[in-house]
DNA sequence: CCATCTTTGTGCACGCGTTCACAAAGACAT
DNA sequence: ATGTCTTTGTGAACGCGTGCACAAAGATGG
């Protein structure tokens, strides 16, 4: 899952409740999918099932943005695509800039599927001085000295952050300096903003482990009874027990 | 966000509420931070700071797992990384699969930060004959047609879809018959899968829609009055009004 | 113009998750 | 042993999100 900071409560406006916030994207593409195959209307029960939610949920969703259905017909698909746009701010365009350029930030530049959506790859960043200047999905990356300098000079708002944790931190600090109030971070780190920026984050590892969770959970049903028991724990580890030789899962379980 | 199936209503044993499951990796990611600089034993605020949440909610979240906490001192950090570790099924060995050899795929595959935590990855599958036995990661690429018996042989469990969206679910359901029970999917395309399989999505196009959302949300209250009235929709589109060329970003505000 | 039928929009109840606030537990000093 | 001081574990209140169920809206046909 993803973190918002920022909660600011709705103050001003109609506050449209976050969850459904996160759902529009949802709703948006599924539309675009029926626009593509032109198809004039969709009632509540149709969309929610290509977007895989509840049609209850879907016209209370969209009850937050205003009164665009009709009874007894359901919803304009091309009027939708454009009000769920509009309400998301895709009918603009989103200038943005991803730092680190290793592994995944490569493959978040060449990534073709967020251009179609109003975002646009405006800059690519790397610490490394042995990379700036090479194209990497037909931009030129660029030093990290000159981040302040790209981040202005693009109007980027929104930042993308693919560096190694430990740089992580420092990264942020600097494309909010610089003017960036809205971070998606990969790197598994705690990121502290200042108020009004927003970030987000992805983490590979904590999804796959919530799957391991589950998965456990699973085998654990159909064979309770297993050779060690899982119920009983070890003693507690002295403070003394210190951990292996590479740091990485220590070994507990002393005494 | 990632979306949990299977919402078993935690029949048997005691049942740790999702949120927390979701919110364990990141003690766990942080206890092993301390551990690794030997801190023997921490608050629950000092913990919760570093993990970034509340600290009552991090105590009621351990509260699950057990009474683990020494009043007056905080948690025994070695105890606490094997606990979370063990309920979150990390002391075991977790072979995963990864489908779709790609940016992602490969990005995924060269990630070295699965490893450290139990999951290692048993294969990489694609569809190309071109790649097959390419070896991307020190690992060779293998081909779909094999899927079947790759997963079989190796016991994976979890599966990871780097595909296209248009080939995901197919590749989820051989996936699925080949006798994965979770998947983590990148793809993005609602995925479904039969009771007892969990599947969970990240979703890069969706992280960034939101970040717009709250990013034009932010813009708009500076400027309330600005050039085009944002409170005034176009005619609603009529069912003749087709899409662009393109099919993207349809040219909706008719006559 | 009226009847019927479909589908929206929403009031309401419920359950989950979060947060506060505090009693009790235990470490530590004297 | 006793008192003090720190920190846990949790009861309780609250707020948000979800889903049911239905009245009202409107299309459509006669
Ligand atoms: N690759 C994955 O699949 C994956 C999965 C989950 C999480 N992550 C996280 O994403 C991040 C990037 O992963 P990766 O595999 O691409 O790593 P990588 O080492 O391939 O790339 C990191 C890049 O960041 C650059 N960099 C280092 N310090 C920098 C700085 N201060 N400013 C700007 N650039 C800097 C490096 O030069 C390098 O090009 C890591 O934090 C990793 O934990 C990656
Ligand atoms: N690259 C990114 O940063 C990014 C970001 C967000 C989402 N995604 C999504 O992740 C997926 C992969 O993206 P990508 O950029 O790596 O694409 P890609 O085209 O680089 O890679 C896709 C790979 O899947 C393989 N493939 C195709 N059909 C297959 C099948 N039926 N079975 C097995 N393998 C098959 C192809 O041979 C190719 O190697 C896409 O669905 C994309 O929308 C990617």
């Amino acid at each position: 899952m993803a973190t918002g900071r920022t909660h600011r409560p709705a103050t001003r406006s109609r506050g449209i409740p976050e969850a459904t916030v996160a759902r529009l994207p949802l709703y948006l593409r599924a539309l675009t999918a029926l626009s593509e195959r032109s198809v004039p209307t969709v009632s509540s029960e149709e969309l929610a099932t290509a977007a895989g939610v509840n049609s209850a949920k879907l016209r209370k969703d969209f009850s937050y943005l205003g009164s665009y259905g009709t009874r007894g017909v359901g919803y304009d698909v091309e009027y939708l695509v454009y009000q769920i746009s509009r309400e998301l701010g895709l009918t603009q365009d989103w200038p943005v800039a991803i730092v680190g350029i290793g592994n995944l930030g490569a493959a978040l530049a060449n990534y073709g599927g967020f251009a179609s959506r109003g975002f646009r790859v405006a800059a690519l960043i790397d610490a490394d001085p042995a990379m700036a200047g090479t194209p990497v999905a037909g931009i030129a990356v660029q030093h990290t000295d000159d981040l302040d300098r790209i981040i202005s000079d693009n109007g980027v708002s929104i930042g993308v952050i693919t560096t190694p944790p430990g740089a992580a931190q420092q990264v942020c600090d600097r494309l909010v300096a610089a003017g960036v109030t809205s971070i998606l971070n990969f790197a598994p780190t705690v990121l502290s903003v200042p108020e009004g920026v927003d970030v987000r984050k992805v983490d590979l590892s904590i999804e796959l482990q919530i799957l391991a969770f589950h998965e456990q959970r699973k085998a654990g049903e159909d064979a309770p009874p297993e050779g060690d028991d899982p119920e009983a724990p070890p003693m507690r580890a002295t403070p003394a027990s210190r951990k292996g030789p590479d740091g990485d899962m220590p070994a507990v379980m002393p005494a």
